[in-house]
DNA sequence: CCGTACTCCTGGCAGC
DNA sequence: TGCTGCCAGGAGTACG
């Protein structure tokens, strides 16, 4: 699934192919797309014609694409299964196909008399979509106010968050996930980052010293770094792909998904555990749990 | 303030 | 073989 990386990904891919580009036709094919956009399909689509779409930013794994001259934004979230990919005109419609965005012709295309590209917003699952929101005077859109800076962000304050998880009582796991606290890291980096920095995901965050907390997050922008190292070499094409299929998740991963399979630093058997209707992988030898919990 | 549970959805897969 | 049911996940919301 599209992580924070996998997101960086296809911004630059919007950067590249969609920035400066005019609208000239939006259909919205299933309801749930948009479903955060409350006035609903056709106002989303009345409203986003004829204007252009600015450079691309992202906040964690939010993207949005600035609307030129009017303080709003199309806001996206992949969710699990979304993809934004840039298209020729006729290709065959995707099976989950949800919106699709025309654009005016561009002055490349004119001149190469090329086919022209178009924007498609595909998700199998449905929980991802695209709505359009007022900016804030930050230039963010207002539903994404409460989302943190994401810890690739320049501005990402690194004390003021290792001082916030001193002050939590809540546990390590659930502070890496809480999008107020950071943004962008989900299930699978909060495993790596874990076991990369050998603590349990049980562990009450007002228990991490100065030094553990920095080598935690030294450990977040690593994993993340480097699946962006790898998914940011493949986006230079027509086709901006958001499959979450990286060669990242099938070479890299410590920690997500390997039940029963050794620890690549011990070599004890990984272990899963439900945990918040979800997993969590760790290795019960290099990741003890605290006392506290059983 | 914090934690838990629930919801949305589809397709792949295990098990019968 | 074809069914059933489980699972994956982010994020918002309601509630204790």
């Amino acid at each position: 699934m599209p992580e924070l990386p996998e997101v960086e990904v296809v911004r630059r891919g919007l950067e590249r192919w969609v920035a400066g580009r005019t609208v000239t036709e939006v259909e919205v094919l299933h309801p749930r797309a948009v479903r955060r956009h409350p006035a609903g399909g056709a106002d989303f689509a009345a409203r986003l014609k004829g204007q252009r779409f600015e450079v691309a930013r992202r906040r964690g794994k939010y993207l949005w694409l600035p609307l030129a001259e009017t303080g709003t934004s199309v806001l996206g979230h992949l969710g699990m299964s979304g993809q934004l990919l840039v298209q020729p005109e006729d290709a065959a419609d995707e099976k989950h196909l949800r919106i699709r965005i025309r654009f005016a012709a561009s002055d490349s295309d004119s001149v190469t008399g090329a086919v022209g590209t178009e924007l498609r917003f595909v998700d199998q699952r449905t929980f991802g979509g695209l709505s359009l929101h007022d900016q804030t005077p930050d230039g963010l859109p207002d539903v994404i106010g409460h989302i943190a800076r994401d810890p690739l962000d320049p501005e990402f304050d690194d004390a003021a968050f290792q001082s916030a998880l001193r002050l939590r009582r809540t546990t390590v796991k659930r502070a890496l996930l809480d999008q107020s606290l950071i943004s962008g890291v989900g299930n699978i980096y909060a495993d790596e980052a874990l076991w990369r920095s050998r603590l349990h995901y049980d562990r009450p965050t007002a228990t991490l010293t100065r030094p553990r907390s920095a080598e935690l997050l030294g450990h977040v922008r690593d994993v993340m770094n480097a699946a962006l190292d790898v998914g940011g070499t493949s986006f230079d094409s027509l086709y901006v792909n958001v499959n979450g299929e990286s060669g990242y998740f099938d070479r890299s991963l410590d920690a997500y998904g390997r039940e029963d399979e050794p620890c690549h630093r011990c070599g004890t058997p990984m272990r899963r555990r439900a945990w918040m209707n979800r997993s969590s992988y760790f290795c019960p030898r290099c990741q003890r749990p605290p006392r506290a919990s059983a």
